[in-house]
RNA sequence: GGCCCGGUAGCUCAACUGGAUAGAGCAUCAGUUUUCUAAACUGAGGGUCAUUGGUUCGAGUCCAAUCCGGGCUACCA
């Protein structure tokens, strides 16, 4: 039984028994008592004073009096004001830690029967990983962890931005200025190959620009005036026809881009169950617009062009369909969430894009709701902001890109540097000492990102931002390399009964509430789609056991019950502290 | 112009969704190792929660207006 529904249900209890109300059990609001009082959970009762029709400080006296006659585990209460201090009895919340300790799955719950389709990364093959796609891919990776922990049947999909003039500009340069070379013969991992041509075809078109006349000093009109790009659209055209010779080119060169990427998956630990590619769907959404057509949810303008209009619902009116009755991106999107739902029919589909999107996914869920598919109820846009530099955005063009691998790499660098300074790698291996690098890194890196509400814009110096101190991943991984070291020592020690040790320290009891309230983080995360929510729940977690650890000796505390409980304090919290870092896709190192 | 999202300590972020004296980390200063890992712990200073009004027992949180910053408002993706 959780203590919130009991305090909640007796509550009520209560009201009717002695006001002779009926109350609604969400009126009851409970919390964390504040670290100043005493107690451990709070009533707010001033919400149920209207009901009482007594002064606050009366009612708590009431309630306080008989939640402690009903309920033998209330030890103690106080009242400061309308707040309703609870003290429970330390052999509850040893009982507690018991509770936890015995329950194998704690923390990961039951399946609901919901199955979700995730999709996240959606990189373009014509340029490398960069900081925006980091943001993304640890948000969806913890996301997936933490709704499948919550209870949900998760499937993580790509999708790959794999066509269009941008591609083609790399093959392009690479035809021309390649000279067959590969990734093999140059050393360049594959989507940094590519994404070097794309680059290249940029140069180029400069160059040829300034031997053209009326340029208007805008690129993306002038670029259209060179040769160069001529050429790129003539291989867009014989793409789109299937030529042999351009086919050939582009899957070696994506498969190039692929092998390239999936070495960044496979560093960072994300991965997918699917996935779609833009190629296979670029062409797909005729079918669902004439639904829509056919239902009047969408009409045809005088010029021909399939819209649809979302003014009613605070929006304009939007094109699905162009007047050459050729697909644009909505198209795709409404096509291949169709597709989804007959391949998953899944309950929700969450799609991680980046907050510039916000209006686009708010056409598609209309759309999609308009014409009557109930399951579009459960789009969900995981907006996230953009991750600026401490001058602005990152931008490309500026050479200011913030380039994934690079990021990565620098942090791995920064963890070797910071271990080795702290002789931390004494007695590893040299395989294990990688090891804890990477571990500590891409922590610090992960961690860095996901402890931001995904709504907003984090600000990244690369060479500030990565710390090892304080509110960060390694700050949570050394606690719990502590931990282990702990639990080493105590293999032999048998804990068994631990609970019956019945005056606990205040740390002990802040600690095992904390313990406690891990699931709620779980819901909250998964309900609220952010995993900034356990990040914060961990480091809290964290920080709380380092002042226990620091206070109060473990393996030599005076009685043997005391040792008891304490180890297994220790334990649990090592335990919750890896499953938490687990949802963030981060590891723990057992020493560092 | 319209719509959306931000604005909290010098910096980076919290604040249990309307609850108590707004909390952490970094940075600064001062301390804590013969005792389980000092990537730790303790203490100090640092705040007009962008501004102004409103709603009520109570507002950083809700409403209105204003000011800053960003985004969207494409038959691009």
């Amino acid at each position: 039984m959780k203590l919130e529904q009991l305090l909640k249900d007796s509550t009520v209890a209560i009201f009717k028994e002695e006001f002779n109300t009926e109350i609604a059990t969400h009126t009851v609001t409970i919390n964390i008592t504040k670290k100043e009082h005493e107690g451990d959970y709070t009533i707010v009762v001033f919400p149920l004073i209207k009901f009482s029709k007594k002064s606050p400080e009366q009612t708590a006296e009431i309630i306080g009096t008989k939640l402690k006659e009903k309920n033998k585990i209330v030890a103690s209460f106080n009242v400061i004001k309308g707040f309703l201090n609870l003290s429970f009895t330390d052999a509850y919340w040893a009982n507690r830690l018991k509770e936890i300790a015995d329950s194998k799955n704690y923390g990961s719950f039951a399946l609901n029967g919901q199955k979700v389709v995730l999709e996240y990364c959606g990189p373009n093959t014509n340029k490398p990983l960069h900081i925006g796609h980091l943001r993304n891919m640890l948000l969806g990776f913890s996301m997936s962890e933490i709704l499948n922990a919550a209870g949900y049947d998760v499937t993580k999909v790509n999708i790959y931005n794999d066509r269009g003039i941008a591609i083609c500009k790399s093959m392009v340069a690479y035809l021309r200025y390649g000279n067959g070379s590969t990734p093999q013969s140059t050393g360049i991992k594959g989507d940094h190959f590519a994404g070097d041509w794309y680059v290249k075809w940029n140069e180029k078109a400069k160059e040829e620009l300034q031997t053209i006349a009326g340029t208007k000093g805008d690129f993306d009109e002038d670029q259209k005036l060179t040769e160069l790009f001529k050429e790129t659209q003539e291989m867009l055209l014989k793409w789109e026809a299937g030529d042999a010779d351009t086919m050939a080119l582009w899957n070696r060169m994506n498969g190039w881009v692929y092998e390239g990427f999936q070495k960044t998956f496979n560093l960072l630990g994300v991965d997918f169950q699917k996935d779609y590619f833009e190629s296979q769907t670029y062409l797909m959404g005729k079918d669902i617009v004439e639904e829509g057509l056919q239902m009047n949810v969408f009409k045809k303008r005088g010029d021909g062009a399939v819209v649809i209009d979302l003014t009613a619902d605070g929006l304009d009116e939007k094109v699905l369909l162009r007047s050459d009755g050729t697909s644009i991106y909505i198209t795709q999107d409404l096509a291949t969430a169709e597709l989804r739902h007959t391949e998953f029919g899944m309950d929700k589909m969450i799609y991680v894009v980046a907050n510039e999107q916000d209006y686009h996914f708010k056409v598609l869920k209309l759309a999609l709701q308009k014409m009557g598919k109930n399951w579009a109820d459960g789009i969900y846009h995981l907006s996230y902001a953009l991750v600026e530099s401490p001058t602005g955005r990152f931008k490309s063009r500026e050479g200011k890109t913030a380039d994934a691998d690079d990021l990565i790499a620098e942090v791995l660098r920064i963890a070797k540097e910071k271990t080795k300074e702290l002789g931390k790698t004494e007695g590893f291996s040299d395989e294990q000492a990688i090891e804890l690098y990477k571990t500590i890194g891409l922590g610090a890196l992960k961690y860095f990102v996901l402890r931001v509400n995904p709504y907003k814009k984090i600000i990244f110096n690369p060479e500030e931002s990565i710390d090892f101190h304080g509110h960060t991943g390694p700050f949570i991984q050394y606690t719990h390399a502590r931990i282990c070291a702990i639990l080493r020592r105590a293999a032999e020690i048998d804990l068994t009964g631990f609970q019956n040790l019945h005056n606990l320290a205040a740390i002990e009891r802040e600690l095992i509430i904390l313990l406690s309230e891990y699931e709620n983080t779980i819901s909250a995360a998964a309900e609220k789609y952010d995993p900034s929510e356990v990040a914060n729940y961990v480091y809290n977690l964290a920080k709380t056991y380092n002042k226990f650890y620091h206070d109060f000796p473990i393996l030599s505390a005076v009685t043997d019950l005391e040792m008891k409980l304490r180890i297994e304090l220790s334990k649990q919290t090592g335990i919750i502290i890896r499953k938490g870092m687990k949802l963030l896709g981060i590891e723990v190192p057992e020493k560092m």
